[in-house]
RNA sequence: GGCGAGGUAGCUCAGUGGUAGAGCAGGGGACUCAUAAGCCCUUGGUCGUGAGUUCGAAUCUCACCCUCGCCA
């Protein structure tokens, strides 16, 4: 029976590139969960988009002299080049600045008022005369309380790394104009989240059996030594969404709060773009949806306390606010898979430093595959990994390449050549046997092998089901090794000369068992997958396709990025490749890569780092 | 300093009470369809340290050391 499953992955702050640790962190796991529950037959909504707001944005964009909405979208457009070439099949991957969500989050905003989670209150925030505006902490410079250096951040020290009350900052200096600023008293909108701590530790306590232990015991520990406080959901900024409220213009909705909401709009806006605008209930107020929430480390409060906590606090006041009905409440998480951090050769990834790997910048030289296959065998399920330029060259080589894509190749290569490019058809052997299904055809040890290889789609499949992505991925690998074994083991290159029935038997069983690999391996190496099943003689793709829109609203256009479902996709079941089907010229799945490409890339590394 | 995660073969990791595992790397061998790939055999670890519980501990308890993250 088919389920309803949200794939909601983190939202990428539209103020940085995005490089391999991102990818191996959220969006690619999200990607092959997402895969595997299309092959599997489930309705799949796979949603995200740009994190457009918030200070660090409009740093940047007071540094270049432009509006924040220059430096939202060109980080924007890279973000949909950079998930087209990867494969990653968002339903939808917008942007949090559409009129969508901003009617979504302040309707948010109004149901959590109304059921009494929200309450004001005064806080001392820098103000700058000469500016006439609150200053944001990231616009207060001054000398750290901490550690006495002269350049701190009001948010933070780079000098001693400290997080910092910004209003204990020494010799205070508006970043902007260098004015002094005064503090003055600001009131802000706060989360209750104090009244909604029992039911946030019930929602974990009641998940705890099946989380990632860092997950769920980072975050019931965190509950049980600070407990929960009242965090500020409203921010004294130009750049964001209004808040709801009479008297309010001057501030903005804070980041933390309304970005998470974008689970929530992005199906909304999908859904009326599909041409079915009460779609989303499917996946968001029916308590039989899953929802799984691929994220980084980072972002664990944020997705398995805060959002959580504002789903709970307005429950079924959601649908009365924001379309006037009743509805059963807002759908939690079922599980946050969240993955810890990829480190580059030994070092943590560093942005300003340009220690890292990024992703368009790696596709200009790799394929998506590789990538693919390297992020997830090495994938930080349960602790930190390590991206080396030396291993990645190995595993492409020794393990994609020679265990999997070469044995593809030696199959279809065999069949081009001894059978004229078509299945080897064993009904040849029994005479009048044509009517007999295709396993009665078969010796033992072809159903054997068969029978290994396609116990696959239950022990990879469980895996997937539970998201360990690099075991399932190293289960499909198994098997492609079996099936190496096999054939070495019946030599079809000696039973051609002696006996061409034996061999044919052989290669349409080798045929039958890459048709099944294909599939176990698709949710990992789609494109390679699409390639093979091409090859394989297969017209209709196995998955559907991306395409971008661009979407015009009041707040202006947004580029979103799409995904239209195959007319006849992929099933996660055995083949059923028939004897006697046409092929496709072959070719290598993968490129074999040059030892010396290592050295050149640490290089590049060390150059950009000095 | 508190909390959380991790510390198992050269590398990447699996393994939650019963004689230490996988892949890759290293060594040897038989084969040749294939991207000199594949297959078979094999070297290699006092499971961070110390103590305890147990007939028996990588696995449970305590202390300590190291790494990463969050908080202070």
């Amino acid at each position: 029976m088919s389920k309803h499953i949200l794939v909601a992955v983190a939202w990428p702050y539209a103020n940085a590139e995005i490089h391999v640790g991102n990818i191996t962190g959220s969006y690619l796991p999200a990607d092959i969960f997402a895969r595997y529950q299309r092959l599997k037959g489930n309705q799949v909504l796979m949603v995200s988009g740009s994190d457009a707001h918030g200070t660090p944005i409009t740093v940047k964009s007071d540094a270049e002299g432009v509006g924040p909405e220059v430096v939202y979208h060109r980080y924007h457009a890279g973000f949909i080049e950079l998930f087209q070439k990867l494969g990653l099949q968002y339903d939808l991957f917008t942007s949090t600045h559409t009129e969508n969500h901003f009617k979504v989050s302040q309707a948010m905003f109004t149901a959590l008022k109304q059921r009494g989670y929200l309450y004001t209150e005064e806080q001392q925030q820098w103000y700058s005369a000469s500016l006439a505006k609150f200053l944001p902490d990231r616009y207060v410079e001054g000398t750290c309380y901490i550690c006495g250096f002269d350049g701190a951040r009001g948010d933070q020290c780079d000098n001693c790394g400290n997080v910092l009350d910004s209003t204990q900052l020494i010799n205070p200096r508006a970043k902007e104009d260098g004015s002094t600023p005064e503090l003055r008293n600001t009131t802000h909108y706060f989360l209750d989240l104090g009244k909604m701590e029992s039911q946030v530790v019930s929602f974990l306590e009641e998940r705890k059996s099946y989380w990632r232990p860092n997950v769920v015991n980072r975050s019931l520990g965190w509950i049980r030594s600070e407990g929960l406080r009242g965090r500020p959901i409203t921010r004294d900024l130009d750049w964001g969404i209004p808040v709801p409220e009479a008297g309010w213009d001057d501030k903005r909705l804070y980041v933390w709060f309304e970005a998470v909401i974008g689970y929530l709009s992005a199906a909304i806006e999908w859904a009326a773009l599909s041409g079915q605008p009460e779609a989303w209930h499917r996946w968001w107020t029916d308590p039989a949806a899953r929802a799984y929430y691929f994220i980084g480390k980072d972002n664990i409060d944020f997705h398995a306390i805060m959002w959580p906590a504002e789903l709970i606090g307005v429950a079924d006041e959601f649908a009365r606010t924001f379309e006037g009905a009743e509805d059963k409440p807002l759908t939690l998480p079922y599980d946050v898979p969240a993955n810890e951090f990829l480190n580059m050769e030994n070092r943590k990834i560093s942005g300003s430093r340009n220690w890292g790997v990024w992703g368009l910048d790696f596709l200009s030289r790799y394929d998506a595959d590789p990538l693919r296959y390297y992020l997830t065998v090495n994938m930080p399920e349960t602790s930190d990994a390590n991206w080396d330029w030396d291993d990645f060259v190995r595993r492409n080589n020794n393990e994609l390449v020679a265990t999997w894509g070469n044995l593809a190749n030696r199959v279809l290569s065999f069949a081009a050549k001894h059978w004229d490019g078509h299945v080897p058809n064993p009904s040849l052997r029994a005479v009048g046997a044509q009517h007999a299904a295709p396993n009665a055809l078969l010796r033992p040890q072809d159903r054997e092998l068969l029978a290994i290889v396609e116990a696959g789609f239950d022990s990879v499949g469980q895996l997937l089901e539970s998201v360990k992505l690099r075991a399932a991925l190293g289960e499909a690998m198994r098997l492609a090794a079996e099936v190496n074994r096999y054939l070495d083991e019946q030599a079809p290159w000696t039973q051609v000369k002696i006996d061409k029935d034996a061999a044919a038997v052989t290669i349409y069983t080798a045929l039958r068992a890459i048709d099944n690999l294909k599939l176990l391996l698709a949710p990992f190496l789609p494109h390679s997958a699409e390639a093979l099943h091409s090859m394989l003689g297969y017209h209709a793709p196995l998955f559907g396709e991306q395409y971008t829109e661009s979407i015009a609203d009041s707040l202006g256009e947004h580029q979103a990025l799409r995904y239209r479902a195959a007319a006849i996709p992929g099933h996660w079941r055995p083949s059923a490749l028939e004897g006697g089907r046409q092929l496709r010229q072959p070719g290598p799945l993968y490129k074999k890569l040059e030892p010396e490409i290592a050295e050149q890339e640490r290089a590049r590394l060390a150059g950009g780092a000095a």
